[in-house]
DNA sequence: GGCGCTAAAATTGGCGCCAATTTTAGGCAT
DNA sequence: ATGCCTAAAATTGGCGCCAATTTTAGCGCC
């Protein structure tokens, strides 16, 4: 057995975990959706008691829900539960663009700049599923210069609770161009060290589905 | 079969993850303890299986971290760690202490001034993990009129996560005294629809630790 | 007496089995 | 044809077994 064969076993697992979450925010598995252990099974090529490890981990994240003697479903948060998520966010997010704009070095600066970049660059000609790694990319590299480890995770496992709710933001190009603006307006801000500028953005990216529900 | 043990079967799984969420909140169980499967077996009269699954779930939540195949313990949250889920705290229960004041009704109010009492009451009577007990329920007053549900149980979570490293606060009856005087405040500021005071009184209550670490 | 090595005991972690529950399919009466 | 009742299939959830790893105990050696 190789050295690569007996890590994948080691951790199998956890990769399972990881990946069931990977598809569940990049929205490969949709909102509401049924996750029965045996499709999980032959999707990721593990065992059974692998895929209800994930199951039970990602119902503690609150990415997916679970009802007894029925299974486990993608989470399908409604308008309320989005709405306070959002306000938490808020909460968090706003001190954070604070630590951000003053811990940020020139690397992290590139790092961001690179990262908006590659979205801009993606928008009308990447898949949305692309599309949504390369928005992933951008907040991980957004609050890289956290100090704050607890909270950078915390903003985080937010962020993934939310997007199962995301899907109407990725349904037109005009609202994925308007995130590609703000995160290049995110880069400016910071690269400028105006705080106050970053918390305005934050604010308006991250309550702006509230506002353009209605398509 | 009664119904009552039917019951107990059925949740057998999850009332043993609460029973040892307790167990470790209230400090029956210590900071760096190792919790070995066999020992939650013998202590909650369960299966080993049972044992399994609520390690796991408070392993998510932050309350015992999980080492491969050493087992689990109960966290031991360093000084850092804990500075870090203090700024997070404020970050939260800071703009909450607002939605407190403003939702609070009168059944609310009263049920915060009695578990004060009774917190302010047991002083220097009680045992610690008594007193640890009417702490959380004073806490779990304090936040009931939060209307975001979301924010409740997360500023709860945090509590709980932070908790384990809570020990010195319990060692002298000063500090308990002190945090009753900080109860009965929170309280009249509330009663007062003091929004700022509360805030204040917060504050000084969530970060006085690192001020009074040196005994 | 202390240190290191080896064997036994203890503990964890993954997997499969089986009972319980739910879902689906089929037949029957209206 | 439609709705309902029953039987079969599918799925979940708990438990115990066994391999792998770690810890402990015993023993020889310096």
């Amino acid at each position: 057995m190789t050295v690569a064969t007996s890590a994948l076993i080691d951790h199998m697992h956890d990769d399972v975990t990881e990946r069931l979450r990977s598809d569940i925010v990049l929205g490969a598995l949709r909102p509401g959706e049924w996750l029965r252990q045996i499709d999980l099974q032959d999707r990721y090529n593990c065992t059974r008691s692998a895929a209800r490890t994930a199951l039970a981990t990602l119902a503690s994240a609150h990415i997916v829900e679970h009802t007894p003697n029925r299974g486990f479903r993608v989470v399908q948060p409604s308008v309320e539960a989005r709405s306070e998520i959002t306000d938490v966010r808020l909460m968090l997010e706003l001190p954070a663009a604070v630590e951000i704009v003053t811990n940020a070095s020139a690397a992290d600066i590139a790092d961001i700049r690179v990262a908006a970049d590659a979205f801009d660059a993606g928008v009308d000609v990447l898949s949305v599923q692309k599309m949504r790694s390369l928005n992933h990319r951008f907040h991980r590299a957004l609050i890289a210069p956290l100090q704050n480890t607890t909270l950078a995770s915390l903003i985080h496992e937010l962020r993934e609770r939310d997007l199962p709710g995301d899907w109407s933001n990725w349904t037109t190009t005009s609202k994925v161009r308007q995130s590609s603006r703000d995160h290049l307006d995110m880069a400016d801000a910071i690269e400028a060290g105006d705080a106050h500028a970053l918390q305005v953005i934050i604010k308006a990216h991250l309550t702006r589905w509230q506002t353009t529900e209605v398509d």
